[in-house]
DNA sequence: CTTAACTTTGCAACTGGGTTGCACAAACTT
DNA sequence: AAGTTTGTGCAACCCAGTTGCAAAGTTAAG
């Protein structure tokens, strides 16, 4: 409850307001991620702003990641405890055309690339686009 | 010359148009790919929309394709002659974060990744990111 | 050739996600 | 309690992408 949510953010030196608690309890209630128009959705009052600035903090405290999926808007989903979003934390984000959810398949890293060493490699993003099973059926 | 690019938009069943002409001339002088706004500021006169359609035209004709590089912008750029644009053409795309600039990796294809069967597979988007070899100097 | 049908281009205007500035409110500091 | 810092809300803006419609250009049919 509000003790644990609390935790998580304290955790990664976010102080616990009343408006980052309810984001937090969101994004935990998700199995998929969220963007920022589809947060804004769930809490009709909230203002857009307040909501963006919020993600920003989690991400820039990296109690959340941001998912680039191809969509045109940017998702959020939870870090896993460990993360710390350096290359070996990264993993392949699922794409779903149907329903438009997108997931983290934690199970899966990014596979690594031996790129010639004139270049040099900071991240790699993966996305996968196809049909996720719940509407595949 | 002039006969070279009407031949590459007959091929791919586009009528080979003026405008057209000019804006494969640039996508194949390019070692880069171009995104819609970079390539409005190359025709100062020519309104967006037309390059936006001629974009479109091109990349549903399979001469071009998009590469959502994660920065904001789509881009685009001349697919190989072979190219059919099916999972096993696509290849990395390398974002250099000091230049902006985005290239294809056609030697890189990309990995493929083994879903559990509940996921059909449809397209994957791989992009590095990182410094290029010029850039790296 | 000339009219009709279709295609391409240009202009205007809009959409929607993301972002910044500024003022007010709330929470810590001493 | 006064002052400082931090968070929230409102308004307004930016920019890439997109649509509708009318004008210009192209192709086809009589």
């Amino acid at each position: 409850m509000k003790n644990e949510i609390d935790k998580k953010l304290t955790d990664k030196n976010i102080k616990p307001t009343a408006m980052r608690e309810l984001v937090l309890q969101v994004l935990n209630e998700q199995n998929s991620a969220i963007s920022l128009p589809e947060l804004e959705k769930k809490f009709n009052k909230v203002d857009k702003v307040t909501l963006y600035r919020t993600l920003k903090t989690f991400e820039k405290n990296k109690l959340i990641h941001s998912i680039d999926d191809g969509s045109g808007t940017v998702k959020y989903a939870l870090c896993q405890d460990t993360c710390e979003c350096l290359p070996e934390d990264l993993h392949v984000h699922f794409l779903c055309t149907k329903c438009n959810q997108t997931f983290c398949l934690n199970d899966f890293p990014v596979p690594s690339i031996n790129l010639p060493n004139s270049f040099s490699l900071e991240s790699v993003n993966m996305v996968v686009k196809g049909v996720c099973s719940n509407c595949k059926s």
